[in-house]
DNA sequence: GCCACCCCTGCCCTTTCGTCCAATGCCCCT
DNA sequence: AGGGGCATTGGACGAAAGGGCAGGGGTGGC
């Protein structure tokens, strides 16, 4: 079974290659399906940094190839997940997500599951669905972030701790805070707290009142 | 792993041994779960002979008991499908599915993934739905909090600062981190953050990982 | 009356968070 | 070559957050 992985710039090779020793990089869709031209194999589509849209037409394209695709998101977000899925997607987690992980999920989709976080499995399902006018309600400048700040953000988001996050992208958690204190200027929030709001699309205290 | 048959007739137990050298059977849940009380397990429910009302309490019945759940129909449709995962199950299949599908969907299943059969994930996600969230169902023990831990976590859950309650109540701010204490061990989270997700259900880092 | 529970608070402590100033290396563009 | 943006880190420091210990008050049930 061929793990390929798509990133523009395989920052996480390395996570990669702990989690599958025959884990293979591309930038480009097409460049990973040459390199396995025959056995069936699942793309790792890696959008930290992408937009909606820009990672839906990815996640399009590599379904296209006939391969099993699995979408790593900096921010993991149910409508994401569902749209996803929509286009072809047989899973999709964090971008960060540890080498164990990983290998779980192979194992699922390899044998012809689908995979999502857990919390997003319920969300997922607890959802009516209805036809609804409106998409989304888009986040604010999200945009704004470079790659490296969205994925911070986006754990904050999930309630992390400086240390986890630090942890979880091997860095220091000083660059952890240097990174929080230009999303907060840039996302004109305060502090952790009303950054995880906002990245829920709640508003906060200070925004209302 | 144990797996779990539970039918009022029985007539495929034979299958389900070919399946499964340890897998048990029952006619009820509940008798599933004591052959079984602590192991993780998963329970496959045969749903064939039985109306979809009933088939959705089945199913309802053995979410709660804590198990991996998966719905085994005579006649697998994408309505019953979405329906079963629903309410909680995590895989869906045909009623007669051979020993080694059954094998493929336990693996699957076990390791945090959805299975349903392939038609039916092209079908389901290729409805054009649009997800829409949920009325917001209030945080599980929200009822466990006093009326003043409330007012705090309320104010917290909008991205309030310790100070800040602490003016809006007229109180101070050391009785704010009181309070605090006592709501973070009610919620079973770990600081503020948490507990502001936790307020606007949004799944947690921790309690995924 | 006693006890349980809630509400409120002080002092003091540790940990975490967030910012300031400063610096290095990388990559891309002009 | 130089400039700008980005990612990275260090040290230091003040500001929050969170918890331990030790109380004050009130209400209500047994």
């Amino acid at each position: 079974m061929e793990q390929l992985f798509v990133s523009p710039h395989g920052r996480l090779r390395q996570r990669w290659g702990e989690a599958f020793a025959k884990a293979r990089a591309a930038a480009r869709v097409s460049d990973a399906v040459a390199l396995a031209p025959d056995e069936p194999r699942t793309l790792w589509l890696d959008g930290s940094g992408l937009g909606r849209a820009e990672c839906l037409a990815w996640v399009r394209e590599a379904v296209a190839t006939g391969s099993r695709v699995v979408l790593m998101s900096a921010v993991p977000g149910e409508e994401e997940a569902f749209d996803a899925l929509n286009q072809g997607a047989v899973g999709y987690c964090h971008v960060e997500a540890a080498p164990r992980q990983l290998r779980e999920i192979a194992l699922v989709v390899e044998h012809g599951g689908l995979w999502m976080p857990p919390e997003l499995v319920q969300r997922l399902m607890g959802l009516s669905l209805r036809v609804v006018p409106t998409p989304a309600p888009a986040h604010p400048q999200l945009d704004a972030l470079t790659a490296r700040e969205l994925m911070v953000a986006g754990q904050v988001a999930r309630g992390a701790s400086n240390q986890e996050i630090a942890a979880s992208l091997d860095i220091s958690e000083r660059t952890v805070k240097a990174h929080l204190s230009s999303i907060f200027e840039k996302l004109a929030v305060r502090d952790r707290v009303q950054l995880a709001l906002a990245m829920n699309n709640i508003p906060t205290y200070t925004s209302v009142n």
